[in-house]
DNA sequence: CGGATTTGACCTGCGC
DNA sequence: GCGCAGGTCAAATCCG
């Protein structure tokens, strides 16, 4: 599918995108600041640890949800951007997990830009929500399809499974450009067309690959499919200096990290 | 009234 | 061949 997957902007170069290459922040104070938030991190993860170290069950929750929650190829943009992104190699078939908003509480339905028809339910045996079926609505000729049901282990995730590939390119934008409204915003200031935000809900972090190319319409190409290892290591060189210079980023990630680890782990144990 | 959704029936593939 | 489970069809229904 030809923007099932991007995790940028799908307007292409929308209004606040945070560079990720701009000019380099002056070094050295940030690599201590880097330091600091790495023990701080370190820190934290050892205080989760002795908190789960005779939880098992607690472990194992924390442990297993999200390495199980990843992206084949081309993953569904904005609400699914939680999800990891890997770089296998793109199957015809993608699984994406995606944490359902309170308004998909009964509906499996997952946003993720395109125009859905569904065509068909069914309870299946080693889950006891329904799978509802979809195929692409705008384009009758799309042979795109694509199934959506909660976990069984976590009813507040959405699993969908993409099958074959978009044949066109125009799509319904408006549900997640709004969904991706951000609250680190600036334009995009480097040589590569590259992107990331935060939702205003401060748990999605967007990372993105704008591709610009006259031909080819604003969404982009999933991350996981067009970075080159070299393009992956510049990429993650001015992700570690963008965060190294963006205080309220970093204060956005933490809180949002620190949100996402809470979150997994029932409130009574606290 | 037209498009989208629901839902029971039907089809198909697979294991035994 | 039979039964089961997943996937699809299409008539009925809903909704704007």
């Amino acid at each position: 599918m030809d923007g099932d997957g991007e995790c940028s902007s799908p307007t292409g170069r929308a209004p606040g995108l945070l560079p990720l290459f701009g000019p380099s922040p002056a070094a050295g104070s940030l690599e201590d600041k880097l330091r600091r938030l790495s023990e701080e991190n370190r820190r934290l993860s050892g205080a989760l640890d002795a908190i789960l170290a005779d939880r098992p069950h607690l472990r194992a929750l924390v442990t297993s949800q999200t390495p199980s929650c990843h992206v084949h190829g081309n993953a569904a943009p904005a609400e699914v951007a939680a999800a990891s992104v890997t770089a296998e190699p793109r199957p015809k078939v993608r699984t994406v997990c995606a944490r359902a908003e309170p308004s998909d509480a009964d509906a499996n339905h997952l946003k993720d830009g395109y125009q859905w028809r569904k065509y068909g339910q069914k309870v299946t045996r080693d889950n006891p929500y329904p799978r509802a079926y979809f195929r692409c609505a705008y384009a009758p000729s799309c042979p795109v399809k694509k199934k959506v049901q909660r976990s069984a282990e976590d009813k507040s995730m959405l699993v969908a499974t993409y099958e074959s590939e978009h044949n066109h390119e125009q799509r319904a934008q408006s549900e997640y450009v709004s969904d991706a409204s951000t609250i680190l915003q600036q334009q995009q200031a480097g040589s590569l067309p590259c992107s990331i935000s935060v939702n205003s809900l401060g748990r999605t972090i967007i990372l993105g690959l704008a591709d610009q190319r006259p031909g080819s319409s604003a969404e982009a190409v999933a991350a996981a499919e067009v970075i080159t290892p070299e393009f992956r290591k510049v990429l993650v060189d001015e992700l570690v200096n963008l965060l190294k210079n963006d205080a309220e980023f970093m204060e956005s990630l933490t809180s949002a990290v620190a949100a996402r680890v809470i979150e997994r782990i029932p409130g009574q144990i606290f």
